[in-house]
DNA sequence: GATGAATGAGTGTTCATTCAT
DNA sequence: GATGAATGAACACTCATTCAT
């Protein structure tokens, strides 16, 4: 067969984990195989092995992506927001306006899909070092949120209280929120439900509810 | 060795079931193969063929009972309990007391595992069939949280209100609990955190603070 | 594809050592691979692997029957021979008599090789289980050897000497030759070569001579 | 890293085929691949390819180079000595003084090694041409043997007899040495066994016993 | 009820090689 | 002179499955 156009390492290895991002997510982590990619990338295997030696290295630098753009898309763009209520305001829609799988996703998957965030946290349980990267990733959110939360609290937007267990009950709210819209059987029911936590959050932030508060 | 017992139908798709749940746990979704089965049960892979013909069969079979041990533990053994208050104890005790990891599990596994829960739920994502089930599971859970609730509000344990919303976020802190169970370094970390949660959601009963709720 | 007909199991390993034999002769170490040898029988490979889980397995099985097979031919024969000067004679028949390819194979190889042997060789310097089995098998022609000396030394055959330092040489000699063989252009010129060895080798047990022995 | 220093051809081929050997006495033949020693020597297996077309073509040279190296070593060497009798005795030394493993191989490999030597023997099975180099090597040793026996007889050092025949027998002897120190556990048996066949091979030499001489 | 023989597709990986740069 | 992109065949091995016993 003739041979295919030549194309640069980097750009080589951005496509290749594209078409991983994909196969993963149509066949889950079971059948994303180093076959099943270069067929739907239309190329013959071994090129992959030629960029990645092995599968695990693939997969590693496949997940270091998805979260790299996790906390691109979830938390350094938080930064650019200058008054600190807007920023809250902000982390709150991201956190309960939609569901995650409407948020996330490479450009290329088409709708948008969370998937391979699940199938990445799924190995979480097995792979040390991608549970490890995966607890970074925490840290850095809730660095951040922690950053947000204190600096409302200095300009009295929200009243004090202890931020980081704020943040923490955030982070489970958000977590807890996706895990539980599997339990949706429509997107009005998901809709009405995270509008209602949504309230309950701002509630609970504006009238400084927490056990922990009140002192 | 010890000449193979005989066994009728039944206990021997148990016995199988329960050897997949264990190698499901040791070796997660894809290393869960039909021979590795065999051989951790010491028998001709031939004979799981033999009682479930396809290996989809033998996992569907598996999920069914997952998630019927899972509402026996969850949520039958509530009804068991009389006093409304002590049931509403015991609920916050379940999703809070304890890491998910620690309360679930076959008996048979040392220390007990959350890990084949999470398979299943990861499943979820591509198979309807799993999906639909989960979702019976979680309907019968929140059923059973809100009569709980309900009469308890009614035996004025706790304040009136919106007995199905406070359940949703009853469910979506514990899920968010046991997913973020990733963040926490250690198990005291992990204490401290549900202790924590669990004061929260206590305050948050006990005052009846949710937007939902004062109207 | 139809299927192949049942065998039993012992016939089938059998069979594909054969096979496995005749393949290694015709493609060397490298080229013995499983598939060649199960298309050289026509057969799925993945029958091969049925019968032997690794094909490390297979090679050692192999090995141990090549070695087993060497000791039939060499070493135990001498045995069932009573007159111990009869005996001698055979050994020299053996060792010298013809070159070692035309007197070892498998019976289905045609002409006889002793290809294999030397492969097995080869391994010996890689493979410590090998190389350990390979030395079992000269400490048994050694000390068959030794025997056979010592009775004719007794029965005044040959002159009394140090019949283990005779062996040696014999061994060395008999190995050398062997190896030798590749510097014969044509079959007349190995067997005068052999022939001429041999009356050495004879003379020197008749008449005693090596310095070990004038003592 | 350092940079490359640019080398020329001949420079490059010298190089790579050392660091063939060596990869080859590590892996043995089978794993003696291009990318290994590529990667071996720090550099993309494109430039092996450069250099030799084929690894067939690569395989040829550097045994080439081996048995140059051998004919080098054991061979050229004696005909720098003057006095025969001396000469002699450093054919004895080598031949009997050192296993061949102590005495060969190229200075890179520490301790020098005899496997790459072994492995040329074995493809001598199933290559004609490489089987054709040996025998040239065989043929240098024994005319070059046979030069020092007949004059040593004519100086009267040894008694004379057919000096041919005498150097076949010092060949078979000597490769049968190296084959059977196999069979030795230990340096210091292997050492014995030796020493013993040399004083063996001089005591023929000296008192001229075989039966080929006396006639 | 249980086992064993046999298959074929598919796994990740290695390999030698070709071609363009 | 040297490297990198790309291929395709082959490798050992795993897997689910079928069929006969």
């Amino acid at each position: 067969m003739a041979k295919k156009k030549r194309m640069n390492a980097e750009e080589r290895k951005q496509q290749i984990l594209e078409h991983f991002y994909e196969v993963l997510i149509e066949e889950g982590i079971e059948g994303a195989s180093i076959g099943k990619i270069a067929k739907h990338m239309g190329v013959h295997k071994s090129l992959l092995v030629h960029y990645f030696n092995k599968k695990e290295e693939m997969f590693v630098e496949l997940i270091g992506r998805i979260i790299e753009r996790y906390e691109q898309t979830f938390i350094r763009k938080f930064k650019e927001i200058d008054d600190p209520e807007k920023r809250l305001e902000t982390v709150l829609d991201d956190f309960f306006g939609l569901p995650f799988k409407k948020l996330f996703g490479l450009p290329s998957t088409n709708p948008p899909d969370d998937e391979a965030f699940y199938a990445c946290y799924y190995l979480t349980r097995r792979n040390e070092a991608v549970r490890k990267r995966f607890q970074e990733m925490y840290t850095l959110l809730r660095n951040e949120l922690t950053d947000i939360i204190r600096l409302c609290m200095e300009e009295g937007t929200i009243p004090k209280g202890d931020p980081e267990r704020i943040v923490d009950l955030l982070v489970v709210l958000e977590e807890g929120l996706n895990v539980c819209e599997i339990m949706r059987e429509n997107d009005r029911e998901s809709e009405d439900f995270r509008a209602y936590v949504k309230a309950d959050v701002l509630d609970l932030l504006k009238n400084g509810r927490t056990s922990t508060q009140g002192g």
